[in-house]
DNA sequence: ACGTAAGCGAGACGGTACGTCGCGTCTTACC
DNA sequence: GGTAAGACGCGACGTACCGTCTCGCTTACGT
C-alpha cells in the first residue's frame, strides 16, 4: 500500500500548479492570471491542467481549502475561556497565516481578486470562528433589534475589511494586539446586535 | 439653445446602452454580460459602443457617477442635527435609491458581481456618507486604540455586509429602519475606535 | 462667365487631395493608403473627401486622366515620321513624363501598387501609343501565326516590365535612349507577329 | 512508421483551406475574398485558419509554391535540346498547369488580383524557366545594346501578358502552339538584346 | 457689397473584417 | 495511467476602415 494519497506524478504537478498560482497571484492579481500563465509558470502542459482542476477558481478553491484544514489541525486549546476581551486563539492563528502570506492575500482581497472567492471561500473561513462568539439564536422575537443574520453579514465584511486595512499598511501591529481590536469591534457590535446598550457618543 | 448638453443621437445611444448593461447585469451578472450582449440588447452597433466607452467597466462607472451626482443634487438639509440616534439622510437616500433597483444592486455586490466596483465605486459612494459621522481626525498618538483609517475600513466594509444582506432577504424592513440600525452598528463602532467605552458583555 | 471650372474651394480641396494621395503613395504604396491617411495629411475632413470622390482609387482615375489629357494636349507634330528605327514623339513623352515622377511610378506599377491600375489606367495609356505602330489588322486567316491581339498583350505588358526596370533602377538611362530600345523590342515582336522573320539565333 | 509527413487533422485543414480560397478566388476576385469567407467555405474555425496562417496571402503563397515543386518534380528531360525553335519542355509543363487550373489564373492574373503575387510568387515561377534560354551573361560593355536585366524585365512581363491574353480567350490555341509563339516572341526579343540584328520591318 | 447657396468641418453611426487571446475538448504518442 | 504536444471549435476582444448621415458654420459667388 504505497498510496501516500496520490500518485506522485500527481502530487507534483498539483504542487507546481498551486506554487504557480500563488505567485502569479500576487505578481499580477487573480482576475489577470490565466489557465496558460499558470500552467507556463508551472511548466506543465495545458492540457494536464484540466486533468486536475476545471478552472483556475477550483485551483484555488482547493488551496483555500487545504489552508482551512491546516488551521483547523492545530486544534483548539480546550481549556481556552471565552473572554469577552479576549480573542479567540483561532482568530489569533488565521490572522497569523495571512501575515505568513501577506502578499497573498492583499492581493486576493483586493480589486484584482476573485468576488466570488471574497463572499464565498473566505467568508466560510472566518465565518467559523466568528461563530463562537455569538450567542444562541434565541428566537428573536423583538422586531426593534436587528437580525442575528443582519449582524453576522455585518461583522463578516467588516472583518475582511479590517483584515484589507491590514494588509494594504504592511500589518503595522502584530496580529495579536490587530485580533484584540478586531474583538472590541465585533464584541461592541454583538452589544448593538443583542440590543444591550445604546452607545452613548457624547462629544 | 437647442444644445441641451450634447448631441441628441448622442444621449440617445448613452441612454440605451446604459438600459441595456442594467437589465444584462440583473438577467446574468455583470461578470458574463459582454460588450456584445450590450449592444445587441441596446440595438446599436458594438463599433458605436467603443466611441462611447473604453469598456463594460466603463459604462458601469459613469452610471454610478451619474447616480451619485444624482443623489447629491438632493441638497442636505442645513437644519439637520447630527443626532447619534439618527441616521444622515444621506444615508436613507442612498438606501431608498438602493431598494428602488434592489434586483440591480443585489447582482452587483454578490458574487457575479464587481469586485473593483465594490472596493472602489461604491465604496467612493458610501465613504463621503460616512465620513460627516466620523469626529476629526485628532491626531491619533495613542496606540493602544484602533487606527481611524481601521475604522474606517471596517465600518466601510460591514456598511456594504449589511447591504447585501438587505438585498437577499429582499428588504425585510423600510430604508428608514433599515438606516437606523446601520446608525447603531456604526455608532458602536465609532465608540470602540476612540476608546470611549468597553462593551460590557457580560452573559 | 468667371467659372473657371468649379469654386475655388472645390479646387483648392482637390488639388490637396490630390496631393496628398501622390506623397503617400511614395511613402507607403498605394495599397497601404487609406483614405482617413488622405485626408489628414490634406488636412480636409474625411467627409469631405466623399464629397469629391467615391474612393481612393477615384481620386488616382482622375489624377492619371489628368496626366494623359495633359499628355495629349502636347499635339504630335504631324510632320513625323513612321520611322521604324525611332520611337515615336509620344512614347518619349510618356517616359519623360514618367521620368519626372518617377518616386510615385515606381511604387504604382510595383507590388505595392494598384493591380486593377496596372492592367486598366496605364494600359489604355501605353495602349494608344503603341497602336499606331501597328499595322492594320488585316485579317489573320493565317493560324500559323500569332493573333495580332497576342501581340498587343505581349508587348503591353512587355512595356510594363520595361519602365518598371527602368524605375528601379533609377532611370540609368535617357527616355530617349530607353524609347529606343524599347521600339527595337516591339518592332522585333512585331516581325514575329507578321511572320516576316524567324529569328536565327545561332550560337 | 504512420507519420506520412504531418498529422492527419493537419493535412485535412490545409486542404479545406486551399480549396476553399481557390473556389473562392474564382468566384469573386483574391482581392474580395476575406478569411471569414475562406473558413467559413472549408467550415473551419477561424481562428484555426490562423492557427496556420497568417493571412489570406500566405496560404496563397504555399499553394503557389506546392504548385511549383510539384511541377519542378517531374524532371527534366536531359537530352533535350535548346532547340531555339522549340519551347523549353519547362514552360509547356507550365502552360499545361495553368490551362488546368485557367479560371484560377485568369482571376488571379486579372484586376482582381493580387498585384505583390503577380510581381512576384508568378514571377519567381517564370523567371526560372526563362533563365536557361538566356545566354550567359557576358560583360555588357556595350552600352548601345539594351541591358540583360531589362530583357529579362521585359519578356517576363511579355509572357505574363501574353499568358492573359491566353486565358481571357479561353485557351483558344493548345498549350504546345502558345509555347512556340511565346518562344518565338522571346527569341526575338534576345536577339535584339544581343544586338544580332535589327529587324527590317519594310512595310 | 452683400445675401445666400455651396462647400466644408465635426463627428455620430452602422457595418464588416481584422488578428489576438483565452477557454475547454479532444487525439495521439510517449513513458 | 500520467503527461506532453498541439489541433480544433468557440466566442469575445479592441481596432481599423469604410461609406452614410446630420448639423451648423463660413466662405466664395452671383446679382
Amino acid at each position: 500500500m504505497t498510496k501516500n494519497s496520490e500518485d506522485l506524478r500527481v502530487r507534483r504537478t498539483r504542487a507546481l500548479l498551486q506554487k504557480a498560482l500563488i505567485e502569479l497571484t500576487i505578481e499580477k492579481g487573480f482576475t489577470d492570471v490565466t489557465v496558460r500563465d499558470i500552467t507556463e509558470r508551472a511548466m506543465v502542459n495545458r492540457s494536464t491542467f484540466y486533468h486536475h482542476y476545471q478552472d483556475k477558481y477550483a485551483l484555488l478553491s482547493q488551496y483555500i481549502d487545504e489552508v482551512i484544514a491546516l488551521i483547523q489541525a492545530q486544534e483548539d486549546d480546550p481549556s481556552q475561556v471565552n473572554d469577552p476581551d479576549q480573542p479567540s486563539a483561532g482568530l489569533v492563528r488565521i490572522l497569523q497565516h495571512v501575515q505568513a502570506n501577506a502578499d497573498f492575500y492583499r492581493v486576493l482581497l483586493g480589486k484584482k481578486g476573485d468576488p466570488a472567492f471574497c463572499a464565498q471561500s473566505f467568508r466560510r473561513f472566518i465565518e467559523q470562528q466568528f461563530r463562537h462568539m455569538r450567542p444562541d439564536q434565541e428566537v428573536q422575537a423583538d422586531h426593534s433589534k436587528p437580525p442575528i443574520d443582519l449582524s453576522v453579514s455585518y461583522i463578516l465584511h467588516a472583518g475582511i475589511g479590517a483584515i484589507l486595512w491590514w494588509l494594504e499598511n504592511d500589518q503595522p501591529c502584530s496580529p495579536e494586539q490587530f485580533a484584540v481590536w478586531l474583538n472590541q469591534f465585533s464584541m461592541a457590535d454583538m452589544s448593538v446586535s443583542l440590543g444591550l446598550e445604546s452607545p452613548n457618543l457624547s462629544l
